[in-house]
DNA sequence: CTGTTAGCGCTTTCAT
DNA sequence: ATGAAAGCGCTAACAG
């Protein structure tokens, strides 16, 4: 390990003091102002040398981390996550100088212990995901602690960026309705009676009911426990009074509708269509790709992190107005009288063969 | 904003020295040794008065920051990622008080940004995974920097975390040639010729042609542009002269080969076997569920840490021996004569209903 | 426009 | 076992 080059060194070098260098390579609002030849000649000097500033150093005195925590609020270890969420955020960072700290729920046998993350001060501000499954625990935490926390995907009054899932539910029931079809269900697997855990379970069923009684249509909403209540499920959705379509409530849901109706020799979009919502991997990547509804992930992490920089910048005023995305049809195969519209190929084409193949290919 | 207890705040509540305090709150090597009775006074003032260290000032004497970077190398906003490789790393940081920084190669209109994270000094060390597709540029920077890098699903001789894929390429061949398979085929989709990109892909032919040379059987590997040669691909693989089994590189193959099988009017596995690699999400979760070698992703993580730790504490004795791990055989739907084998459906009774519902549901 | 100086919050060395 | 004091690398306030 090299002995470290300080600010003093490169004031040393090209001749000038601590506080001009240190402006010099960082110009920001001072009295002590700099001319544009100095800051040549020292970030020159700066690069000949090596010299990396000491982030921690600078924290000291500055009052401010650029760091901000990207907590994932997701328990044990999920098959999945939507990636756009921390590549939107870890853009938006880097573009204004911020480091992302990566907070996760402990898993594994620390599953109690609170993270250094949060015992220490090392965070301007906080995006958290999915808060609503939170340990009081950590409610706490964060209620006494001073930074500012960004919702991300929770619906509250402010300081949250979420979608607009009663008007996507609602564009995506009047999809199905105009596709020629009267007897829609809804539908979500997992749970048993539908709990209201996550804003767009609520949301997502009182869009799809807005549009059906608008539609002059009896909505029917039905949640199953797999594999409890496989007999159930398989008989009123796939038996003989089956619906001519389904909305579920999500992109995995519809995926694992598709498999089961499939196995009952039933045919999406023939026999039945079946549509998801997210558009995630699952509705992507299925057997036979999935209608659904486009959520913005990337551009609503970007948003969240406008947030994070109003809170932190402009201090003492109080919370941000939360930001609302309207989610996006997407029509593909389980939806369509065709097997895969023209359209739907292109995109593939598009899609399919990315510019870096690992991107696909590495696990 | 508060104003920040500090340890001074602290030695003052308590009547003793910040050295002391500092001791107290975080015993080490020292000269100084204080008493347990001390330490718990101290400590049970801290809490009383919501002492929170700051890390940065901190990280200024002790010489080391307790973070390190978790570099995610790969471009664009791919579809998903292996999320045991992130949560193995937290784990294993929390556990030993360390946190972790997320790095990615900038996205979007910033491409070229090289990020403050490696511009400044804050961390004590690096995890990389999918190190084969870096930048020249940030090479040169990894080489300058005087951090320690452990390459996670990278095959090298030293600090370095990966699998056998030979012998789990052999292993699933075997499976295959067990289940009374000769004529198998190994297939890649997406890249034109199959280019040395990553230590996977000639370590999976490999392996694969050496089972089948021991069984005195020809090896024949495909490699098929996608959508360009869609055309041969059908033909090769479904047509007269099809295989009986595939191996495919990856899962995301393996789900992408079902699809033109079914298509073309071919189940598996009745009228062809297709095996997987990796068990991502894609094997789980696939129409017809495929047999695929499983990657303990979270362990691999968790010895990438364990590395971190051995080149951070014992400092100058130089690169740690590299950690190879096995792929174990998973035997689903997709090679199995009958369709779900009853062992299979068990599993899934236990991963289809998690205890987080919102693991799931959640996008 | 530039230099000087006083810290920031903490750890460590040295003295007691 | 504890206190005193020096200093880590940097920024900010003040003086010129």
């Amino acid at each position: 390990m090299n002995k470290r080059v300080t600010i003093k060194d490169l004031a040393q070098e090209v001749g000038l003091s601590l506080g001009a260098v240190s402006q010099a390579l960082n110009p920001r609002e001072s009295t002590i102002k700099v001319r544009e030849e100095t800051i040549q000649r020292v970030q020159a000097a700066a690069r000949r040398m090596g010299y990396r500033p000491h982030a921690g150093a600078s924290s000291i005195r500055s009052k401010h981390f650029q760091n901000i925590g990207y907590f994932m609020a997701s328990t044990g270890i999920p098959d999945y996550e939507p990636v756009g969420y921390s590549i939107g955020l870890h853009d938006a960072a880097l573009e204004h100088n911020f480091r992302v700290t990566l907070i996760r729920l402990p898993s594994g046998k620390f599953k109690n212990a609170i993270s250094r993350v949060f015992r220490e001060a090392h965070l301007d501000a906080m995006v958290m995901v999915n808060a609503s499954i939170l340990f009081s625990e950590y409610k706490d935490i964060l209620q006494t602690s001073d930074f500012p926390v960004i919702y991300l995907n929770d619906k509250q009054d402010n300081n949250s960026v979420y979608t607009d899932d009663i008007l996507g539910a609602k564009r995506a029931t009047e999809h199905l309705i105009q596709r020629g079809h009267r007897s829609i269900y809804f539908v979500k697997i997992n749970n048993a009676p539908v709990v209201d855990l996550h804003y767009s379970i609520a949301d997502r069923i009182q869009g799809y009911t807005e549009a059906m009684h608008t539609a002059k249509l009896k909505p029917v909403i039905k949640a199953y426990t797999y594999p409890q209540q496989e007999g159930p499920l398989l008989d009123e959705l796939f038996g003989r009074d089956k619906p001519e379509a389904i909305l579920a409530y999500c992109d995995a849901d519809a995926a694992q509708l598709l498999k089961f109706a499939y196995h009952q020799g039933l045919h999406a979009p023939e026999d039945i269509a079946i549509m998801g919502y997210n558009d995630d991997i699952f509705s992507r990547h299925c057997w036979v790709t999935l209608s659904t509804m486009h959520i913005p992930t990337y551009d609503m992490a970007q948003a969240a992190f406008r947030m994070v920089l109003a809170q932190i910048d402009e201090n003492s005023n109080g919370p941000t107005d939360s930001c609302v995305f309207v989610p996006e049809l997407i029509v593909r195969a389980s939806t369509e009288r065709e097997k895969e519209t023209e359209k739907e190929k292109e995109r593939a084409k598009g899609s399919e063969l990315p510019l870096d193949p690992l991107q696909v290919a590495i696990l």
